[in-house]
DNA sequence: CTTCGTCAAGAGCGGTGCTCTCGGATTTTT
DNA sequence: AAAAATCCGAGAGCACCGCTCTTGACGAAG
């Protein structure tokens, strides 16, 4: 019986992918709020009603995307950041910064379920938290990675973080161990840089105004590691 | 002949107002994708089809949301210059960010509406763009300030921009004249921060991390300051 | 062979943006 | 003052949406 129920498993395994996959391009396509249930369905040859049997509401669909997405954006991030010599803690972190950015231009709509507006009524559910600090994880690995042997030289123009931050840098501390206070509120500023220059460039905030769009997110990425005290 | 078309001109001023604001009630309870002109034409006692007399379609009503949506803001953050003295420029920056923070708390849809995701298939006119640099232009007056007085030094860490981007500074350069291209794009950075910052805070990102958020906020603002060179 | 769970299909509910037409009121012109 | 042009609210209607419920077919399990 073992055999047999896995096979009805395999086929609603495969028609689930095979729905993911069709939202997935019309969320490419029309965005999230164009997303439709009978959309999909049409494009599977589906009556609309059938697909309630896999996704319980299109909020529970939109979930499946979001972790999908998550789970992209981190491999990209974890793909680029080995690729570089582990050494090079300065090139990790462009190498980073760049695959986020890359990223979100190829995938613009997912960025913007990521880490755009949130859906108004949709409450992301716990499945969610994990794939959303891949990219995360692998930031924290390059700082404490720094830290730890020593090439980090945070330059001394900044005051120390208040003493109230201290319980919010332990949990931080989780994904960069034993990084300083100081260094932590540093490390969360470049890294809300990264993603505000990513928003700014897909959300329309650069239009008419940058052109030479890479070469300021290179530039002022390098801004942002010497403001971490990377070398530079 | 005048002022019976301006009998006519006046109830027709006034229910645009009362339609503009029954439908940022709604923005602000039910968000961009929850605002339904059906739904306001009931709240108005109307039929649905008369809105369209007024707002030839959702889009428009979104334009004029928008626009005043850039003006509230535009207007809080000129407010909080201007109750700072002329020459504290570190101020006027601490002011201007707390303002965009605070409003953006206040006001959360219409911020996502502003700097979240665009909307799918909505493209903003050209009437929005005046509104819609008010706050960078107060800031850049903060810029141009600091610069003129003398009271800007930036730390030497950073390299300098690569060539390509003066074009791009001298478009930016009309929000803050005579400022040179290194301090522009870290301006850009330091702009780029403070809504990499809100955003992060408004959509959901600090969630079960930070907790001692207006703290964070203003100690990386001021990192951000001494980025940019002013006295902090 | 019968029972039971799964599934696609269809009808239907209330909602949406938007269009069109039809009268009535108002304004403008003659 | 009468006639013409204009504006405006109401209603019906179209195509779409998310979602629910029922029905009937089919295959696996006892």
């Amino acid at each position: 019986m073992n055999v047999s129920r896995t096979a009805r498993e395999r086929v609603r395994a495969e028609l689930i992918r095979e729905i993911t996959d069709i939202a997935r391009r019309h969320l490419a396509t029309e965005g999230a709020s164009g997303l439709s249930l009978r959309a999909v369905a049409r494009d599977m040859g589906m009556v609309s009603s059938a697909i309630y049997r896999y996704f319980p509401s299109r909020d529970d669909l939109l979930t499946a995307l979001i972790i999908d997405g998550y789970n992209a954006l981190g491999e990209a991030v974890e793909d680029a950041d080995a690729a570089c010599p582990r050494e090079d803690v300065t090139g990790r972190w462009l190498a980073v910064c760049r695959a986020v950015r890359e990223w979100a231009l190829a995938h613009p709509h997912e960025y913007a379920l990521l880490y755009g507006s949130p859906v108004p009524g949709y409450r992301a559910p716990l499945d969610t938290v994990a794939p959303a600090i891949r990219d995360t994880a692998v930031y924290g690995r390059i700082v404490a990675d720094a830290h730890r042997e020593g090439r980090l030289s945070p330059p001394a123009f900044c005051p120390p973080p208040p003493a109230v931050l201290a319980g919010d840098a332990e949990v931080v501390r989780t994904l960069m161990p034993d990084v300083p206070d100081d260094v932590v509120t540093r490390a969360i500023a470049a890294w809300t840089c990264l993603f505000g220059m990513v928003s700014f460039e897909l959300f329309g905030q650069f239009e008419n105004t940058i052109t030479h769009r890479a070469e300021l997110f290179d530039h002022n990425m390098t801004c942002m590691a010497a403001l971490l005290g990377l070398p530079v």
